[in-house]
DNA sequence: TTACACGTTTGACTTACATCAAAACTCAAA
DNA sequence: TTTGAGTTTTGATGTAAGTCAAACGTGTAA
């Protein structure tokens, strides 16, 4: 993990109707700039942070991939969420101060620091980033809320048909292809994530691409038939 | 949903250690009163808010038990949560202005209504406040995270012993029996919680009976053997 | 280029839990 | 005190996904 003393700002950054509230002027503007103290750069397959670690900051990815999990004592781990740029990770630590998850790079990836101290000092200032912070927290919740409704209540193939839904979707919102990508993370990753075995989910896999949904090669998937998997996943809404 | 005009103050609150903040003189506990509006009861069977209705208040339990669920479009429910007195509800509803699950009393209930605005708005007066609404929140995705760890990695008598312990030593907290309670949910809420079937959980509370680590009849349960609970959760802390 | 490690796919078999069904219990209204 | 609706328990059977195992691909380092 490594520190860059470059200052970059919020203002400037391409990523920012992301992970920052809008309608600010110029001069508020600058002011917010000072939420993010720095920029560090994460290597795949290290950690951002760890369970046990001391809660300081929230990071803001800038570039690369994440994926948040948790572990048990006797060593099974369950993937929390995967996280691309412009996405927030940390909001875990605050209750206690010290992080209950472990975040790691699933690439090269660079986020942004912000001091948690900022953070609150800020949003006491500016309404609008106070509502920003808590409407990221509540999205949080809303997201693990739709998590739970999957695990507990569908089928592989509905699992995995809203997980591709739910990435390109965001990967689309971004300015990628909204049908082609390729997946950042493992078969057993991604099986953690929804609750199922790596077979399962390379299974899985092998049947949508039988029946023409989509494309698989490995990592690079391509969607062929979008409402096939809005059907699986959701047979009322199509 | 009766609304009583009564106004109460959290100041002379029991429960406001669980709720409120702590370290606070008289004049600004006084101040921060003005988070609640009103107090209303809710008849059992009844919803507090429903999917879809407008975002205004957090709502504190006073007295009573909630459970929230949300629901797909083809009628599965997936129960996200048991809340009992102390707890909040409603931060789902602050990413989008509406609730997306739903919060319904499985007794005579009475609940603290917090206008949003105001939370707000003392938020960025009592640096204590704004800290314990964040705490409040980062607590929330905390749990769901350990839900989904139940629900992706665990067995049917993991789920349980997780759910009974977690309910016992809530319960202890607000000075119940930490050995027996009434259960305020069905054995289907329970399973939807759990991600597992009503049968399902009606055998693994008889198996647990049989082996002799609780005594169930119908929804009364007492704890015989706390230990055993723990190790089935969790084998390797025992 | 080979060799090796690691991830993925596929097949054969097992199992934990779901499903279907019926009986037993609880409680409230007639 | 019956009746009936809702909930819980228990049994018999089915199945989606897990487990075990082997083959196949891909990338990397000698």
């Amino acid at each position: 993990m490594l520190t860059e003393t470059i200052k970059v700002a919020c203002s400037n950054c391409n990523l920012r109707e992301l992970c920052m509230p809008m309608g600010f002027d110029q001069t508020e503007m600058q002011k917010l700039d000072e939420v993010v103290a720095t920029r560090i750069k994460v290597k795949q397959g290290s950690n951002l942070f760890s369970h046990g670690d001391p809660f300081t900051s929230l990071y803001a990815i800038r570039t690369g991939f994440f994926k948040t999990s948790i572990s048990t004592e006797d060593g099974r781990e369950q993937v929390t969420g995967f996280q691309m740029a412009g996405e927030i990770v940390g909001l875990d630590g605050i209750v206690n101060d010290h992080h209950t998850c472990n975040a790691i790079a699933l690439e090269d990836a660079e986020v942004c620091v912000m001091p948690f101290a900022n953070v609150e000092d800020l949003s006491r200032e500016f309404p609008v980033l106070q509502r920003h912070v808590h409407k990221m927290m509540s999205r949080e919740i809303v997201r693990e809320n739709s998590i739970l409704m999957l695990l507990g209540n569908m089928r592989a193939e509905e699992r995995l048909a809203a997980f591709l839904l739910n990435l390109v979707q965001r990967l689309h919102a971004r300015g990628f292809s909204q049908s082609e990508f390729i997946l950042r993370m493992s078969r057993e990753e991604i099986g953690s994530y929804l609750g199922m075995k790596l077979e399962t989910v390379s299974r899985t896999f092998s049947k949508f691409s039988e029946e023409g949904i989509i494309e698989v090669k490995q990592r690079y998937v391509r969607i062929l038939n979008p409402d096939a998997l809005k059907k699986i996943f959701n047979p009322s809404t199509c």
